[in-house]
DNA sequence: GGAGATTATTTTGCATTCATTTTTTGTCCT
DNA sequence: AGGACAAAAAATGAATGCAAAATAATCTCC
């Protein structure tokens, strides 16, 4: 075995559409983008190493952009550079998603806060579509379509905030946390679940209202619990399957 | 003129000192720090060229590593790579200011928050100790001493919420706005800066409460009125001069 | 047969080179 | 003289080359 990346069958660079719309003018934004999203897709196993070699083979291109690519996701955090080691997938310990759960939060708080300044009344309307949509899908038991919507929502909040600094923090944050962010989900946690629903009930409320602080509050607190239900979620997986009778 | 940088005399690389005790393994690394240094201080006019050859020579070593120091400083927004066209330190508008300011008190008022979880009774009381002192600067009109304090006293607090990945992110924000923030205080404008005392009382107060969403509020608030003293002083420099007669 | 040392291979880091693109300089024409 | 065009110079973006380090493979000796 002289690949450390497991191949998917899914290479980096689709013959067809060119992942997507976007373009990029140099080649090395362009690997850059492609090389971001095939990291956060999950594609590298955890702490693997990241081969130079095999991946300038696989896009096609030399090591020099590519190096330069690495050299930014590991500023962004995604990977990691030892040196004359090579990269590496960044393993999260526990304490770095608490971390990074917590500076979500953060953030999400203040989009919240700003939000109330500048949201109109047309931008809460939709928000309070997603909300009905997303809770369609609680009673429905759809944990997929809940967690579509409910990233909509956030999402929603964090564009209502009108800075684009944020936003791409924002998004930055989320691309490192997006791999245990799906499968650390409340599966068949219906308290939580429930809670949850009641919390998004609150940050409409205070939406309405403009009431930034209380917002502020709130939003902090409901991600959180997510953080909290999260880790649960990591170190014990199965939650509410009971043990071996 | 051949050169768009300025000759300040001071040399990115000082012939006696390595520029602090830190060391890095890989060149680009202390290339890295040392032109995010150099940066940052402003010894690169904002909107100019970063001529890449001249910084070459001026380092001492050749192109590759200083392109992948450049991708990271663009990726951390304290330059802008345009396609063909090189390396500008970036611009930054009045909303790209109001924009980072919001962030920054978004992180520090997260960084109350968490720091009420967490701190102890022996930092509260550090921080007690450099509140006196920046009164003491505050009583006696040291400006300088004052902003030397107060930062302090925010490191302190961000310190305190015991989470590096959110004091990385701040300290990579402050970075974008070291220039004007220095530049950016309430020189001669007293009233202002007798607010920003009793705003520091009150955050103390809420700390020692570890009362958490008031001093994320007060917190947030404080750094509102930084920005909005920033943002003024940015338009209208000469502030308390009455207008020729 | 296996543990440790030694050599070979691979990989990394940086310098150099090459092809384009941009910018500057020079010239010509009105 | 001034502007437009063209050629030269310089700078950028990416590929290649080379030395050092790390990893893998082989060999030696017990």
């Amino acid at each position: 075995m002289k690949s450390t990346i497991p191949d998917t069958g899914v290479p980096i660079t689709p013959p067809a559409a060119n992942g997507g719309d976007r373009q990029e003018a140099s080649l090395h934004g362009e690997i850059l983008l492609r090389l971001r999203d095939y990291v956060v897709e999950g594609n590298i196993p955890e702490g693997a190493r990241v081969p130079e070699r095999q991946l300038c083979e696989m896009l096609g291109i030399s090591r020099t952009p590519l190096r330069e690519a690495l050299k930014v996701l590991a500023a962004e955090g995604l990977i990691e550079l030892l040196p004359n080691r090579g990269a590496r997938v960044r393993q999260l310990s526990q304490r770095d998603l608490e971390e990074l759960f917590d500076v979500m939060a953060g953030l999400e708080s203040l989009a919240g806060r700003l939000a109330c300044e500048a949201i109109t009344d047309a931008e809460i309307t939709a928000i309070e579509q997603l909300h009905y949509e997303m809770y369609g899908h609680y009673l429905h038991r759809d944990m997929h379509g809940y967690f579509q919507t409910n990233q909509r929502i956030h999402e929603s909040i964090v564009a209502a905030a009108r800075n684009e600094t944020l936003k791409t923090a924002y998004t930055n944050f989320a691309g490192r946390i997006r791999r245990v962010r799906y499968s650390a989900n409340f599966a068949r946690k219906r308290q939580r679940w429930a809670e949850a629903m009641r919390e998004h009930e609150a940050i409409l409320d205070a939406l309405r209202r403009r009431a930034a602080s209380e917002l502020s509050d709130i939003l902090f607190q409901h991600l959180r619990n997510k953080r909290t239900a999260a880790i649960e979620h990591l170190t014990e997986p199965q939650e509410d399957t009971p043990a071996s009778p």
